[in-house]
DNA sequence: AGCGGGATTTTCT
DNA sequence: GAAAATCCCGCTT
């Protein structure tokens, strides 16, 4: 299979279903670069599927000026606002015109720590093991939206060669329907991640 | 450590 | 008008 420049191969396990990319995104780097130039890094430790035949989705009934992300192609950016007050983001994933992500629950900071405490006011795990504490850390919001994370200020960095820590497969967090469904994934053994099965 | 409630506003019915 | 892919605080064990 030859590519264009238009398709990095990196992102080629993108198109395929949300629960098979979920646990593929743990271990890859969300990277932001600030307005000042500065860059925050951070390692992908917890993530959600979410996809249209899922009655938890927000692509369940069908793209709306909210979720028509979620119907266009893999590897851009999904940002939602909740509760009043909260912004998430997800990677848009699978074929286009297929509603599909992957929430991002939680990263693991590598680099910009001491520019995350500004912005959440609070230090240690409480900078991101959250799937809000991750967008208010990164300063992520409706802005960027449709954002393509090839390209700067926001990217996804896919590693070349992925870690060899466990994955634990759980039911989802803070929905009210398809509970039971087993599409969280995270890395057992990290601090970072926002609730524990024990 | 765990539970319960309040905050706050967008989104769709 | 109701619900929401959350977070934080305060109170109880």
């Amino acid at each position: 299979m030859v590519h264009n420049k238009k398709t990095h191969p990196s992102f080629d396990f993108l198109s395929d279903t949300a629960s098979t990319v979920a646990p593929l995104l743990l271990g890859c780097i969300l990277e932001r670069t600030l307005e000042d130039g500065s860059v925050l890094r951070g390692r992908i430790v917890e993530t959600e599927a979410y996809d249209q035949t899922d009655t938890a989705s927000h692509s369940y009934k069908g793209s709306t000026p909210r979720t028509e992300i979620m119907f266009g192609s893999a590897g851009h950016l999904y940002v939602y606002f909740t509760y009043g007050m909260h912004y998430c983001c997800n990677v848009v994933v699978g074929p286009p015109g297929y509603g599909a992500a992957v929430l991002i629950r939680a990263v693991e900071p590598l680099e910009g720590e001491d520019s995350m405490k500004l912005r959440r006011s609070r230090h240690g795990l409480n900078l991101t093991n959250g799937p809000a504490k991750v967008c208010q850390a990164f300063a992520i919001d409706k802005r960027f939206n449709g954002h393509n994370l090839h390209t700067p200020p926001i990217r996804l960095i896919v590693p070349e060669k992925r870690g060899d820590s466990t994955i634990v497969q759980s039911p989802r967090i803070g929905i009210s329907t398809a509970k039971n469904t087993p599409w969280r994934f995270y890395y057992q053994d990290n601090k970072y991640v926002s609730k524990n099965n024990s």
